[in-house]
DNA sequence: TATTGTTATACTCTATAACTATA
DNA sequence: TATAGTTATAGAGTATAACAATA
C-alpha cells in the first residue's frame, strides 16, 4: 500500500513558500481568533458562519451547505450552531421544501454582532497581512492563489475522509 | 477604549487576497495534518518539532526556542514534549550552561519517524499546493509573503499576551 | 436505501495560574 | 526579582458512530 512515486525532496525554493505560507497564515488565524474571542466571544468558525450568513442575501442557509463551506463534520456545525443559537444569533427552522433540512437564519442580534466585531476584525488583517502589500501586490496575491484555491477544491483528498457528500471509496 | 480609527471596511481586492490566503492555508493544514496523524500518528506541532530538531545541526534545541517557533504557550510545548518523549522521539536533558534551561534533543526513532513520514508530507504538499504553481510562482508568491511574515514577526500583538518573552504590558 | 441533522462520547490541543528551581 | 520549565486544571473544538426522520 502507498506507493508514493516521484516523491523527490522539495526544493528550497518549494519549502521556503511552503514555510512562509504556513506561517503566515499561522500567524493571522492566530490573531484574528484571539481578537474574536476577545471582543465578540466568538471563534473563528462562528465567526465564518455568522458573517457567511450575514453575507448572503437572504440571510439564510441550510445546515449542509454551511458544514461544506466552513467545518469538516456535522457535527462539529451542530456543535457550533447550538452555541450560536443558544446566544440567539442565529435560529434554525425546518426547510419548506425538504424536511429533513434545515435552515439556519441570522438573527438581528447576531448582524448586529458581525457589525460590532468587524471593525476590530479589518483593523487585525490590515495591520497584519495588508499593511505590507501595495495594492499590485494584493492582485499578484490573489492572482496566483485563486488556481491553488480552485485546484483544492476539486482535489480529493485521497486518502481523508471526503469533505463533502460523497460515497467514501475505502482507501486509495 | 478600544478606538480603531481609520476602519474602513476591505474592498473586494483587499478581501478576496485575505479569503484566499485562509482558505488555501485551512485546507493545506487539514490534509497535512490528516496525513501526519495517519502515517505517523503525529500532530502538526510535533512535526514542527522533529522537523526544525533534525534540521539544525546539533539536533537540539532549548525549550523557550522551540516554544517561540512552534507553539504559543510554554505549557502547550511541555505537554507535546512529554507525548514525543513518551514515545522516544526525543530526550530532554538540562543545559549544561544554564541549569534553568532544558535541551531537547532528537533521537535515532525520531529522525528515523521524520524519515518515515516526509515522503508523505512531501507529497500532500505538492499534489495540493505546488501542483498549480510554477517555478516563477514560487519565486513571487515566497517574494511577497517574506515581507508579511517579517512583519508579523516584529509586530506587537497588541491586545493579546506576548508571544516572546517580554513583559506583559496590561493591554493596549 | 440514501441523506439530513442530532446526540453521545472520547480525545486532542491549548491556555492560565500556581509552583519549583535557578540566574 | 526575573526567567525556564512543569503541573494542575479547565475549556474549546473536532471527529466517529449510532440514531431518528425524511426522501
Amino acid at each position: 500500500m502507498r506507493v508514493p512515486r516521484r516523491v523527490r525532496a522539495l526544493d528550497p525554493q518549494q519549502l521556503g513558500a511552503y514555510f512562509v505560507l504556513m506561517e503566515v497564515s499561522s500567524i493571522l488565524r492566530h490573531a484574528v481568533e484571539q481578537h474574536l474571542r476577545a471582543d465578540g466571544d466568538l471563534s473563528y468558525v462562528q465567526f465564518q458562519i455568522l458573517a457567511g450568513l450575514s453575507g448572503s442575501a437572504t440571510g439564510s442557509q441550510r445546515m449542509t451547505a454551511l458544514a461544506d463551506s466552513v467545518v469538516y463534520s456535522r457535527s462539529g456545525l451542530t456543535y457550533q450552531a447550538d452555541l450560536l443559537e443558544a446566544r440567539g444569533l442565529i435560529s434554525r427552522s425546518p426547510a419548506p421544501d425538504d424536511e429533513r433540512s434545515i435552515i439556519v437564519n441570522i438573527t438581528e442580534a447576531g448582524r448586529a454582532l458581525v457589525s460590532r466585531v468587524l471593525p476590530g476584525h479589518v483593523e487585525v488583517v490590515s495591520r497584519l497581512l495588508l499593511e505590507p502589500l501595495s495594492r499590485k501586490d494584493l492582485e499578484v496575491l490573489t492572482r496566483l492563489l485563486a488556481p491553488v484555491r480552485d485546484h483544492m477544491r476539486t482535489t480529493p483528498p485521497r486518502s481523508a475522509a471526503p469533505r463533502r457528500r460523497n460515497k467514501a471509496a475505502p482507501d486509495g
